[in-house]
DNA sequence: CTAGATGCAAACTGTTTGCTCCGGT
DNA sequence: ACCGGAGCAAACAGTTTGCATCTAG
């Protein structure tokens, strides 16, 4: 995320443009919204039925570096992917786990304050919202109404 | 027959201190900062030899849980735990990794915006401050130094 | 032609779980 | 005495890596 700026300090090592790494890119685009390692695997291995999981992970590392995808680390267990690699937040379902975009603009005066609180030099700041997506929190309302009624209910699901 | 009238989704099972909570939580307190499920372990073990890795991460899950301790998942592959279970923000060094609490009100108008642009039930944030600490930061400046040629310093901010 | 990428499988890390016995309340 | 908790080890999921082979530039 850092790394747009420096991008004159290293080198760039030119990155070879291969088969793999093409299909990579397209099987991002293609998931749309944020992939695991997972979804673009399978995605990929339609086009290129070998490609390895490995090469999956050493080229979103490696594009992600050149800035080609955005890694998406935030809680949870699994990391995701985005084709978009501008920065822009997330929101995460806490009912169903899905990940959506948010399109708002960026708090970096937080920044500030941070800095002005730690003496850090900050560079940045992650942030993911979390919240129930209106499918989980219409479902979340259906299921209050019904325990409001009968509060002792058991009966088969 | 299970008496379902008193279980109450959200009852909290009052929590039962045992011998192993007691010396998880004091583990968190010494170990200070923010440690590790393991590194928790490792305290937890000088008093309680015979305890458990599993003990630990279920009683971590546990005591977050009952807001005895705040789970920090932040970017990174290892979950953090704090004693300090009011919610406030840290900043991870990306130079040394080191992570630290920043003490600055929070932001959570951005929550009201989030909700806007996405018309979901905006229910908390997690951010993660990103930055260099002083010691790193110090160190770069030096590195930068030796490393300086061209005169040339257009914008530098 | 050759530096660097791939495929494969095995290694690793952090975390969770099934089971049996134990210990708080 | 009862029931949740502890200990242990094996299972797991996601990710990384070593190595022989291939390929883009």
């Amino acid at each position: 995320m850092v790394t747009i700026m420096n991008r004159r300090r290293e080198m760039r090592p030119r990155l070879r443009m291969t088969r793999q790494r093409r299909a990579l890119l397209a099987a991002i685009e293609e998931a749309g919204g944020h992939p695991t390692a997972d979804e673009i695997y399978r995605i990929a291995k339609r086009r290129l039925p070998r490609i390895s999981l490995g090469t999956i992970y050493r080229n979103l590392g490696i594009l992600a570096e050149h800035g080609l995808v955005q890694s998406i680390e935030a809680a949870g267990r699994q990391r995701r992917f985005d084709a978009d690699a501008a920065r822009h937040y997330h929101v995460r379902c806490m009912g169903c786990g899905r990940l959506d975009d948010v399109r708002m603009k960026s708090i970096c005066h937080v920044e500030r304050a941070a800095r002005a609180a730690t003496g850090y030099e900050i560079t940045g700041h992650r942030m993911e919202l979390l919240g129930l997506c209106r499918g989980c929190a219409t479902e979340r309302d259906r299921k209050r109404k019904g325990a409001q009624r009968s509060p002792a209910k058991q009966g088969g699901a």
